[in-house]
RNA sequence: GCCCUCGUAGCUUAAUGGAUAAAGCAGCGGGCUUCUAUCCCGCUGAUGAGGGUUCGAUUCCUUCCGAGGGCACCA
């Protein structure tokens, strides 16, 4: 596996200056070179020099070690930059390693690190959200792309198919059903409705003593109380089963797969791993009785004690959560968490948890994203999942598409709330930037397929003749240089997470490929040019392939 | 009140402390006898406000203003 230009760079910098990891950047304009580097500003701080001083010597110092194999130029720039032009020597091989790779071009070396990322994991108590949708596109994604890094990817949906969510998804069908009150805290919709009618006929649900004259009775005898505290839990987990199924039919409207499901009530609480988690606590001195509550007594987050176990007896959320990432650790070396922004108040409680079990809490990457909002005509539409207001991801593809849904939720950075213009997407859907890709990649094919008809016979009986070295037009250089920007793209965005990299990278590909189109043509060139242009073409194509399978976008054969 | 995230061009967004802040859309002006003009080229235009740290700040610190979210023995 040959190393990418990147890396190179940064590997000859280093060997002349010292400097272990020094930073390399794509040029962005052409004054600047095809890459760039500030490391003289770091040494000139260190050695108290002036900048430009320490770029002119590293500059000469690199120009002479390459003796042009690599670079064509080398020159240092105001106000201490290196700028670095590569030789059309180092192009040519680098796109013949691509063009032999094909879709094993960036791929990284198999890693004996294990990761876990555990997205969506939406309770059961509703239909997916557009919210939901924004975190399950982007944990799909991200498995893909890391897998492609290669680490050993797991990824997992987390069922809270316990605990009092489930009971008040019972309740609020009972309500709705007419045996108990209504509350504010009820689940609402047209979801619970439905739920009702289905659940209403499930006698063996109601097998319990209570009849019909309940309602007159509640509250006035103990022993009905209770049993309507269990009638409230049957029929939640009967209404949370039927419910994970219609959330993994989105799931597979949305493309989205996991590898392991696990179920809070069987795998976590069943396993008995929250009674041990809590005990374990214990031992440590770490659990605190008060108010016939139990709390953990060290302080979490700085501030806040947090309960564990309530007076009523039952386990709170963060202890069985808690278990959860404990038993997640015991198989993965890393865990990533996607939360929507709503769940940020339980990031440092978690970290500094998993740190009470000697689990390193660097080991825990914890990935926000801020929430999608609906805009109609200029205004917010609602979305409250208790009030039942609120638009389900499988609407949203259905009416705009699912890749198009995908691109759009992909192409920003999780920090920035998403205000999805659903007439905007709609109205002007050839304006979306998934469509630009898509007919860049439209247009490969059928250069492709054109020259084969055109060149197909003369390229049997002289493939050896292509010469890659006569693709030396700008817009051919332009375009070889952001292909081979690919394998440093996958591993940025294995440091960093961001999935949006790949999506920007896309579009940087077909701007430079439709360019290229527009200027230079492959069918009609002499053969030996023609065919080097076709090559370059077939790459490009195999390139958005490649990213269109990490980000499970379709490719399409036409417009 | 406390905490978190965010504030960049008319709009939607980029920019591990580095160069003249980068794109798309909208607007204006050009470009198809030729591999799909759903495309290409050019122009116009921005860091919420004030301090501070730094050779250098959209980025770090601080005050203020504004938007969203979180602050339960909910999950």
């Amino acid at each position: 596996m040959s190393q990418s230009i990147r890396t190179r760079i940064q590997k000859i910098i280093s060997d002349v200056s010292g400097i272990e990891y020094p930073k390399v950047v794509f040029g962005e304009t052409d004054a600047q070179g095809d890459y760039a580097s500030p490391v003289a500003f770091e040494i000139s701080k260190r050695e108290h020099k002036a900048p430009l001083d320490v770029a002119n010597d590293l500059a000469e110092k690199i120009g002479k070690t390459d003796q042009g194999k690599l670079f064509s130029r080398v020159e240092a720039a105001p106000p201490g930059f290196i700028n670095f032009w590569l030789s059309e020597e180092a192009l040519k091989t680098e796109l013949a390693t691509l063009v032999k790779s094909g879709k094993t071009y960036g791929k990284g070396e198999k890693q004996k690190e294990k990761i876990q990322i555990e997205f969506i994991s939406a309770n059961p108590t509703g239909p997916l959200t557009m919210a939901n949708g924004r975190g399950g596109f982007l944990g799909a994604a991200l498995a893909n792309i890391l897998t492609f890094a290669g680490y050993k990817v797991t990824r997992e949906y987390y069922v809270n198919d316990a605990g009092n969510q489930v009971k008040v998804l019972g309740a609020s069908i009972l309500a709705e059903l007419g045996i108990i009150p209504a509350e504010e805290r009820f689940y609402k919709g047209a979801y619970i409705k439905d739920l009702a009618k289905v659940t209403g006929k499930q006698k063996k649900l109601f097998k319990t003593s209570i009849k019909g004259e309940l309602a007159n009775r509640i509250g006035t005898d103990a022993a009905m109380a209770e049993q309507l505290e269990v009638l409230k839990m049957d029929v939640g987990r009967y209404a949370a089963t039927l419910l994970l199924k219609e959330i993994k039919n989105s799931l597979r409207n949305a493309d989205i797969t996991f590898d392991v499901w696990t179920s809070e009530e069987k795998d976590i609480r069943k396993k008995g791993l929250v009674k041990k988690t809590l005990a374990d606590l214990q031992a440590k001195g770490l659990v605190v009785e008060r108010d016939g509550a139990l709390w953990l007594e060290k302080e979490i987050a700085g501030e806040k004690e947090r309960v564990l176990k309530k007076s009523d007896g039952t386990y709170t959320y963060y202890l069985v959560d808690l278990a959860y990432h404990r038993k997640s650790f015991e198989t993965y070396d890393k865990v990533i968490n996607l939360w929507g922004a709503d769940h940020h108040g339980n990031v440092q409680p978690m970290k500094e948890g998993v740190k009470l079990f000697g689990i390193d809490a660097e080991r825990l990457a914890i990935i926000m994203f801020q929430p999608v909002r609906l805009i109609e005509d200029g205004k917010e539409v609602k979305m409250s999942k208790r009030a039942g207001e609120f638009i389900a991801l499988d609407e949203l593809m259905k009416e705009v598409g699912l890749d198009v849904t995908k691109f759009f939720f992909l192409m920003f950075t999780p920090g920035n709330r998403i205000d999805f213009d659903l007439k905007l997407a709609k109205d002007d859907s050839s304006k979306n930037p998934v469509f630009y890709v898509q007919y860049a990649y439209v247009r490969t094919k059928s250069i492709l397929a054109k020259s084969k008809e055109a060149y197909g016979k003369w390229l049997r009986a002289n493939s050896q003749k292509v010469n890659l070295g006569l693709l030396n037009t700008k817009e051919d250089r332009k375009l070889i240089l952001e292909l081979a920007k690919f394998p440093d793209l996958i591993s940025d965005i294995t440091a960093d997470y961001e999935v949006s990299r790949l999506l920007r990278h896309l579009l940087s590909l077909a701007r430079a490929f439709h360019d290229f189109y527009e200027k230079e043509r492959v069918v009609g060139e002499k053969n030996d040019i023609a065919l080097a242009r076709r090559a370059l073409v077939g790459a490009v194509a195999v390139a958005i392939e490649q990213a269109f399978d990490l980000l499970g976008i379709q490719k399409r054969k036409k417009m």
